[in-house]
DNA sequence: GCCAACGTTGGC
DNA sequence: GCCAACGTTGGC
């Protein structure tokens, strides 16, 4: 099975890069809508997640891959709410803002463009791709 | 601070 | 089963 990409979304005040980083790793959980539990439980081991500030900071800021898949969430007293276990790979050299994505032709159909609210979401290889080349050119050279 | 988008709840 | 009211998220 190919390996998928994800990106979450996570408010830079209540739990960081950051803060992922100095934990090496973090329980994924707290997601208490239905569309973002079904993309939970899809994710692989392996799969790669991009990592997204909401709110104060929106930019994408670093790749981190899934290293349990979904179980049921310990913050949740259902037990059909899920949560992943992810650790994190590497910050992206520079954060590729929402703007600079809504700037992007190629990244027109993200769900984090077209459905603002969802905060676990499947994307496509060729956009994972492209926004890490986002992340590594200077802006004026990123164009290509 | 405002508001649009979306989800949930509850009255009917 | 419909829909109005309300709450939350998150961009602007």
């Amino acid at each position: 099975m190919a390996r998928r990409y994800w990106l979450v979304k996570s408010e830079p005040g209540a739990y960081s890069w950051g803060d992922f980083v100095e934990e090496a790793g973090t329980c994924w959980d707290g997601v208490r809508n239905n569309a973002a539990r079904l993309n939970l439980i899809e994710m692989r081991k392996g799969d790669l997640v991009l990592f997204y500030h909401s709110v104060s900071d929106k930019a994408v800021v670093g790749i981190s891959r899934v290293a349990r898949e979904s179980y049921p969430d310990p913050t949740a007293d259902d037990p059909r709410w899920v949560a992943v276990d992810l650790v994190p790979v590497r910050p992206l050299r520079k954060p590729v803002s929402l703007a600079r994505i809504k700037a992007e032709p190629r990244l027109a159909e993200l769900a984090l463009v077209r459905q603002s609210r969802l905060s676990v979401m499947p994307i496509r290889r060729a956009e994972f791709e492209r926004i890490l080349r986002l992340g590594e050119t200077p802006a004026s050279a990123s164009g290509r």
